[in-house]
DNA sequence: TTGCCTTTGAAACAATTGTTTAATACAATC
DNA sequence: GATTGTATTAAACAATTGTTTCAAAGGCAA
């Protein structure tokens, strides 16, 4: 679990996140979480008040998931919101994209955080709703700035929403149903779900819905435009 | 909750299926559970021979989402895979998808049920895994079935299966993300999002991307096709 | 009525829950 | 070395967990 000796309050801190994220909150008992941190059962009561207010802190620690590549995501579209690049723009939302899909799948952010994420965002813990409000805000702003330089300024707000729903859908979603793709994809095609191949399946995927680039399936057949056919 | 004096057993089913919903396995507490049912305590292992069991029996009573509905899919399927008539194959990919976000969204189905298979997709319980695993895969088959005639041959399956994720992505995302969507959607946009349409956009954003509508954003302006550019 | 079987009821079961207590160990400061 | 404040320990706390027991109630055939 945890590397060397460490803290007490951390080493209970992460064992607790684990174990929240496997086993949700009322899933996870003291017992175990001290045990797995190698403390003792008064530790939780010392070091953080209760439970509860250990599950907040796991949270709180749990949240901040891609927080510097965020700063960095925010500050270019400062520059692209006042240069209105529009292909820069796009390169963004592909960027955008691309590192939430690699958070949600490659490990390159301990399991348990995206996880105990996951169950936050399927049922917000009262405790720290509020907390988990502001994340989810202001990395949504984001994107639907990406997305309000790359729609038509003539398209309802509520439709742009609905297209940034749409695209953390895609992301998010591979994390959601980790455990239920195992039985969708067959075994020889699971090295061809990595972070890299999803993102640039979404990235085209969702461009091409915008009309951003040309339809993502003319790259194996030329026909097939002839029917644009408005289903509904 | 429920409307009917109607058999003790039935009853503990639905108020189990409710509270195990709402609170997840430990979290409802089996007195809870016959509380709201109104019977005695020890009706459970009575009826049932233990708690898991109940909840396993409340999985499957939750399970059969869509079924007739899902039938007739299946059936209009293997139509259109003899006629192989495409336009008729995009009319049932969009009654899929409407089928599929309105059972999410609307109360076509009691919510505990919805809920209740959100939480098995998020993480699934080892004693209904097997069960869900077939429900899981035969809708997903339907979807794909459809895909199969939509998409080019020649597009490999790795490719086919993540197009089939993009789209039940989007359907699942509103119901998974459905508490976080109220501090993303402002109070006045609210009823934009009806089941019906959130389906539209769905449909419109998912039949723009396979290049089988011409691209969504086109309603609002007829420039931006210019720039066609691949983002990667 | 009698007898038999299924269902319900109140109470108690041992085990486990989160939390607290009070004694102890440790380190740094004077 | 004595003292102070922090950190850790084992043991116990009351409360709640899922489950069981056994007696009572109910329905129905003979």
């Amino acid at each position: 679990m945890s590397q060397f000796p460490e803290d007490t309050k951390s080493r209970l801190l992460t064992a607790a996140g684990e174990l929240f994220a496997e086993l949700g909150y009322e899933g996870a008992t003291a017992r175990q979480i001290c045990e797995r941190a190698g403390v003792n059962i008064a530790a939780i009561n010392y070091h953080f008040k209760s439970k509860e207010h250990l599950y907040v802190e796991a949270v709180k620690a749990a949240a901040p998931l891609f927080r510097p590549e965020e700063a960095d995501l925010e500050l270019r579209l400062a520059e692209v919101k006042k240069s209105g690049d529009r292909a820069q723009a796009v390169q963004l939302l592909a960027d955008y994209i691309r590192l939430m899909t690699r958070h949600m799948i490659a490990e390159v952010v301990p399991e348990w955080k995206v996880k105990l994420m996951m169950r936050e965002m399927l049922e917000p813990h009262e405790a720290c709703c509020e907390f988990f409000r502001q994340h989810i805000q202001r990395n949504f702003a984001i994107l639907l700035g990406i997305l309000e330089v790359l729609l038509p300024e003539e398209m309802p707000l509520e439709r742009k929403i609905q297209t940034g729903l749409s695209i953390v859908a895609q992301c998010v979603h591979y994390r959601m149903a980790h455990d239920t793709l195992d039985f969708l994809v067959p075994p020889e095609l699971r090295d061809k779900f990595t972070a890299e191949d999803v993102a640039r399946h979404i990235i085209e995927f969702t461009l091409s819905a915008l009309g951003l680039a040309s339809p993502y399936v003319t790259q194996w057949t030329e026909e097939a435009d002839s029917l644009a056919k408005a289903g509904s």
